[in-house]
DNA sequence: TATGAATGAGGCTTCATTCAT
DNA sequence: AATGAATGAAGCCTCATTCAT
C-alpha cells in the first residue's frame, strides 16, 4: 500500500505556471487597474514574457482569464448566499461591494464580466444561473419584487463596479438604494 | 469710432479654434470612446496638433474639458426638469438614459465626471446642485425618500453610464430600479 | 527684379528628410541585404524611427520604395543605352553586373522589382519600357534574336542577381551566356 | 544468435526520426518558403522541438541539410540525364524548372546551394560532377559550346530558381535562351 | 499664433534555442 | 534519447508631446 496517489502530481508545473501568472495579473490588475505592461505582470509572476504569452496568447486573452476568474468568484458567493432567502441578496451585494472596494481595478475588470457585448461563454452563463437561484427564493418569499431577474441583479452589480471604481461616493448607499429598488412594490 | 466690428466679434478665432476642436472630440469621443488619437481630434476640428495642443495641453485635459461639457449638459438638463416635482426625476433619468445611450462613448467619459476621484471643480459642484435642486422639490412632496441626495442620484447616473457603455443588459429597467430605490419608503 | 525663384525653397526639410531615410536605406541594404532593423536605418539616416514610420509606414513600404528606386536607376542606364543599337544590350548587362556587384544587398532588393507577384505599378513598366526601348533598335539592326522580349531580358537580369547575390559563380560568364541566347540564330 | 531482429532493423528509431524531420521541412519549405518555424517542422514531423534540435543543432542546420537533398536530387536528375548526350542538357534544364516551379520555395533554398558563399562540402562538389558529367559527352559532339563549363550550367540553374520563385516572367523562355547562350558559337 | 513634421520611449508579440523531466 | 515548457532578446510599430518655421 505505497500511497499510488502521491504519485499523480495534482497538478503539473505548467498549470502551475497558469497559475501564478493569473494570480500576479490579479494582484497587479487590482493595484492599478488591466493597464500593467504585459512584461510586468510576467516578472511578478516570476516567469518569462514567453511563458506568460504561451498560457494567455493575447493581453486580451489575459484580461479575459481575470475577468472570468474574477466572474467564478462571484457566481461561488452568490451560491453562498441563496441559503438566507431573507437577507440573501442585500447581504450579497454587500458582500460584493466590500470585495470591489476592496480590490482596485477589480471592479474595472468585472464590468466586462457583466457586460454582454460579446458573448463571453459559460462563466457569464454560471454567475447569471447563481445569482437567479439566489433570487429565487427570495422573491418567493417576497423579499424581492416578483418581476425582478438576474438580469436586474447583474446590471445593478455592473453599475456598483463602476461607482466604486470611480469614487464616484458612497459606495454603501448605491447599495442599499439598489436594493430598495429590487424590493416589492 | 474705433474699429468697432473689431470689437463687435462675439468671440475671437482663438475661441472659435477652442470650440472646433472640443466639438471635433466630442463627436470623435461619441463614436469610439475616448481611446481617439490627438491627431484624429486636431485633423477632424481642421486644425493643427500644435494648436490642439496649445487649448488643451494635455490629452487628460481634452478629456476633462469634453467631459465637464457633459456633465454641464446633464445639469442643464436636470434644471430643466426641476420644474416637475412629481415625475422630473424620472423623467430626467430616462433622459439621461437615452442621451447615454445615443452617444457611444459618451458615458466612458461622463463617469469621470461623475466620480471624485480627484476634485474637480465648478461643473461637478454644478451638476451636483442642479440635481440637488431637481430633488429638492420632489422630497418636500414626497415623491423621493426624505434621506435621498443629491449624491446618490449621481451615483445612480455613474452606474446607468457603466450599464449602457457595458451593454450589460436593459438600461431602462435599470433606471426604474434605481427610481424604486429612491422612491420613499 | 528681386530674384523671386529663389524664394521657393527647391525641397522642403520633410521632402529632404524622406530621401536622407531612403538614402541611408539604400546604403544599409547595400551592405547587409535588407534585414536590416528599422531603428538602424532611422539612426543611420539621423531621424527618429518616428520620422521613419512617418516616411514609410511599414517596413515592407521602405524595402519597396528602395526596389523602386533602383529599379528607376536600373531604367536610366537602360536608357542611355539604348544609343548604342549594336552594343547597347551587351553594354548594359555588363553595366547591371557591376552595379549589383557592388552592391552588395542590392541584387536581394531588384530580384522583388523584376518579379511580378504583385502589380508593381509604374516603375516596373517604366524599366520594362527602357528595355524595349533597348532592343527594340538593336532587334531592327540583327544585333539580338527578332523574338526576344523586354520581359526576356528582364528575367535575365533577375537571374543575374541571384547569381551575384549568391556568388554562384563568375557572374561575368554568366552575363556572356546570356547574351549568346539572346542574339539571333 | 545475438538479438538478430534488433541488428537487422534497417535503420533505427534515430535514424528514422532525422529522416521525418527532413522530410517534415522539405514539404513546408515547398508550400512557404524557409521562413517556417521550427516548432512547425517538429509538429509536422511528429516529434518534440527538443528532438529536432538533437538532429540539427541549429535553423541554419535544418536548412543547410535540407538544401543538401535538394542538389543531391538535382545531382541525381544530372547523372540520369547524362546519358543523351544530344538533348541532355535541354531536357534536363526543362526538368528542373519543372521541379522548382512545382514547388514553391524550394526555389529559395535550392539558391543557397547552387550559391558558394561558405564552402559547402561534398553534395555540392557531386552537383557540379554531376553537370561536368552531364556536359562532358554534349561537349564532345558540339552540342555545347567548348568553354561550357559545370559552373556556367549551375549559374543558370540559380538564375532559373530566382527567376520562378520570383515570378519575374515566362521561366520556359528563360531556359530557351540561356540554352542558346551555352549552344556553341 | 498656427502648423505639422519630428521625436523616441514604450508596448506587444514572436521565435530560436535551452533545459528540466 | 525524447519531450515540450520556459526563456528573453529582438523587432515592429504607435502616439503623446515638443519645437522649428
Amino acid at each position: 500500500m505505497s500511497t499510488p496517489q502521491a504519485r499523480r502530481k495534482p497538478r503539473t508545473d505548467a498549470e502551475r505556471n497558469r497559475d501564478r501568472v493569473l494570480e500576479a495579473a490579479r494582484a497587479l490588475f487590482a493595484e492599478s487597474g488591466h493597464d500593467v505592461q504585459m512584461s510586468e505582470v510576467a516578472r511578478a509572476a516570476g516567469v518569462g514574457v514567453g511563458t506568460l504569452y504561451r498560457k494567455f496568447p493575447t493581453r486580451e486573452a489575459l484580461i479575459e482569464a481575470v475577468a472570468d476568474h474574477w466572474a467564478a468568484e462571484l457566481a461561488e458567493a452568490a451560491r453562498r448566499f441563496a441559503g438566507d432567502p431573507d437577507h440573501g441578496l442585500a447581504r450579497y451585494l454587500r458582500h460584493v461591494g466590500e470585495v470591489l472596494a476592496g480590490d482596485r481595478g477589480m471592479s474595472e475588470v468585472i464590468e466586462r464580466a457583466m457586460g454582454s457585448a460579446e458573448p463571453r461563454g459559460e462563466t457569464r452563463e454560471e454567475l447569471l444561473a447563481a445569482i437567479a437561484e439566489l433570487i429565487g427564493l427570495a422573491r418567493e418569499r417576497g423579499t424581492v419584487g416578483p418581476e425582478v431577474t438576474a438580469a436586474d441583479v447583474n446590471m445593478v452589480i455592473c453599475g456598483l463596479a463602476a461607482v466604486i471604481r470611480n469614487a464616484a461616493g458612497d459606495w454603501r448607499r448605491y447599495v442599499e438604494v439598489s436594493l430598495g429598488g429590487l424590493r416589492p412594490r
